[in-house]
DNA sequence: CGCTGCCTTGATCTTCTTCAAAACGTGTGG
DNA sequence: CCACACGTTTTGAAGAAGATCAAGGCAGCG
């Protein structure tokens, strides 16, 4: 059953649907915005935190959803996306162990921009947004982090708008595989590793393409020796030269 | 000399590069994020910000360059725009008074991600990003109103990103125009008028398109009686109709 | 062993860009 | 006040990039 597993990506680890302690304080010590605070304060923000863990697949919550919670990625993958209309959706970003999304404002409409959608087994930790809002009142070093993770986000999105208005197909996937590298590559014999399960529709939907665009680009990818792939997985072999197409030198 | 001239665009008040202290004062109070600010602690910061004007297409900074100020614009407006190596630039934001741009992070590189550049006679005031971000861990509503700030920054950045991936050239265009016309718009005889020399280029760069689609998008708008429209000046006559095209309806 | 999803590949067609040139408006200097 | 010159806008025709439509192939799973 295993044996014949062909993917080179590891499953998440079998850790069902809770979180344990141990974990949950070592990802909230770990966060950004939490660094350098004492250690007995994380233990009673800790304390603010609910969790709750996903399946593959499962939704966390969708766009539009009125509810203001602020989530944290404990363990998995998480997809932020937008849907069309058209039915055709834009996945804006994957958010990895450690990461935050959700609604932390408190003016505007009381709902999600966005859909929250788990990846792969997730636990996520999720806080009022109210609540979250005391604790940066009270300890201003968390806001100025939020502030920090904040607009590194908004440089990539605005980085991303460069991208989609001003380069072509090819290009922009060969960007999103570098981004997903840099994310969540892991060294493997393969070349660099994505370490998630990632369709073509994934990759197209990240680089405003269509499933169809997106497979013959990888294939050309994969023939030039850039990329190797299969099923639900992609590795970087050359990421120079990946970088060179990108950059519209190639 | 002023008899014949044909835009609706009121020019910016001939008040010089200097503003006035009053304004000055006015402006910051007026500031999102000084909102519920005691006044003397607002003057306090006041004398912390420095103030400079620039000349219509005079620019403010350049994207890549070293230095770490956050900017205020006190008068004027302000476009923000990302080069690609090919020339062709994408305009990311307007800004109009009251809002702020520049750079104020503590991490990541010492450079400003995007170029700043006035697009009327334009007061900018600006400050040391070190000293604001002292000035949010001492005022934590500060600090709270930025993160709201960023926060619908990236919503808008995130929505922008989704039309681009997701939408024609003419829902882009369609779509623009609605934007701008809700921050910049003002009523007036020919419509729902944007209050600023604006060119089909400006709206190319906006929408991710070239200055010939802008140009033939506008023109089928004018005649369908969308618009309103001439040598850099754009009104909206019918938003409805304009939102149904952009939502993908027509 | 066959079913269900993913992935690939080909052919066609629409959309938008590119290239080119002309028309127009605005401000300038005569 | 007029005419010229410049930058902006418009329009046309050709071309390319990518979307769409349509099959077929392959892997994993029951």
């Amino acid at each position: 059953m295993v044996s014949h597993r062909r993917t080179p990506v590891e499953p998440e680890s079998i850790t069902p649907h809770l979180c344990s302690l141990d974990l949950r304080l070592h990802i909230l010590k770990g966060l950004p915005f939490f660094a350098g605070l004492p250690e007995e304060d994380i233990a009673g923000i800790n304390a603010r935190f609910h969790e709750r863990g996903y399946a593959p697949g499962e939704t966390i919550f969708y766009a539009g959803d009125p509810v203001k919670r602020l989530y944290v990625v404990a363990s998995g993958k998480v997809k932020l996306l937008r849907h069309t209309l058209s039915g055709q959706d834009v996945l804006l970003d994957i958010l990895a162990p450690g990461e935050f999304f959700g609604n932390l404002s408190a003016l505007g409409d009381d709902v999600y921009p966005d859909t929250a959608q788990a990846q792969t087994l997730t636990c996520a930790l999720s806080i009022e947004a109210d609540v979250f809002r005391q604790i940066m009142a009270a300890y201003p070093a968390v806001a100025l982090a939020v502030v920090d993770i904040m607009n590194e986000r908004l440089r990539a999105a605005h980085e991303m708008m460069r991208q989609l208005s001003a380069h072509t197909a090819e290009q922009r996937i060969a960007h999103t595989l570098l981004k997903l590298g840099e994310k969540l590559g892991q060294p493997a014999d393969v070349g660099l590793l994505i370490q998630m399960p990632l369709s073509r529709e994934d990759v197209a939907a990240m680089a405003g393409a269509t499933v169809e665009t997106a497979s013959r680009t990888l294939s050309q990818f994969k023939k030039a020796g850039l990329i190797r792939s299969g099923r639900q997985w992609v590795a970087l072999a050359d990421p120079d030269r990946l970088r060179a197409i990108a950059e519209g030198d190639a």
